[in-house]
DNA sequence: GAATTATATTTAACATGTTAATTATGTTAT
DNA sequence: ATAACATAATTAACATGTTAAATATAATTC
């Protein structure tokens, strides 16, 4: 068998793992959690949205993102609409109280990526970034 | 807000679904979960670890693991044992049953880790393990 | 235009992720 | 040797991950 240390999914995972303990207790003093956070931050930059779209560019599954929405909605940070034209499709758009805490986020967020940067060598993480998309697209294709 | 394709979190996240695509269909024929399978193969790859060690190893939570021993003591793939010199430990060991599906499932796992390679080029494949555990052992030190 | 097929979402059931609290065993200090 | 502290594992409670089935609405076909 391969090494563990040699295996692409554990490798991804150990990263990603490494990574996001820099973002997690930012996300926390929020009340968010990492995939609430992707949720809202993808609805920041792409608008209204139907739930399949959502779900594909947070990478949540369906089920998953209708349980996170009811909660969400709870909280006052989602709104959530029927397509008019499509009447099978749900529309989820931010809230003011949404977009401002994404304002808030956004310099923290900034501020731990830099970090991540400086203490992974900010070449070397550029060069990751441009692998994984390399990667990915290529086995999506 | 830094965009979502430049989101490091987001990146790995995308790459790691990518992958582990290729690998999932293969596992379940076993009946065996990306997690189930990261436990097998850790060890394997280690002989006897306690339940702290393993957990650490496998990238899975203590109480994720606690779940999935009783699981995979009742499918007859692990052996549970207590440590004799300290009461506080469990610790696991693969059963013949586990080892010998280990022996089959390596190959077909070698053989769908060169398809990603094909799909993703050799050297970049190479390159990206290279530089995840570069930034990975930077972050975690 | 009614029946069929396809698509979007939700529900259900069970697994793992996550944090906090609990229990059991070891270690250290006095 | 006992009290205080530390560590290993489990339990509890709730969230998300995962697959399959159900429901609702659209689109297509005859």
């Amino acid at each position: 068998m391969r090494e563990t240390r040699k295996s692409l999914p554990i490798a991804l995972l150990r990263t990603r793992e490494a990574v996001m303990a820099h973002f997690r207790p930012m996300l926390a003093t929020y009340g968010l959690n990492e995939q609430q956070w992707r949720v809202i931050r993808v609805l920041e930059e792409h608008g209204e949205l139907d739930a399949t779209a959502l779900a594909q560019k947070a990478y949540v599954l369906g089920p998953s993102l209708t349980r996170m929405i009811k909660s969400l909605e709870e909280r006052k940070l989602l709104i959530i609409g029927r397509d008019a034209r499509d009447g099978r499709r749900t529309l989820l758009r931010l809230s003011t109280k949404a977009k401002n805490i994404v304002a808030e986020i956004a310099p923290l967020s900034d501020k731990i990526f830099q970090e991540i940067q400086m203490k992974s060598g900010v070449g070397d993480t550029d060069e990751l970034l441009r692998l994984l998309d390399i990667v990915a697209t290529r086995l999506e294709g």
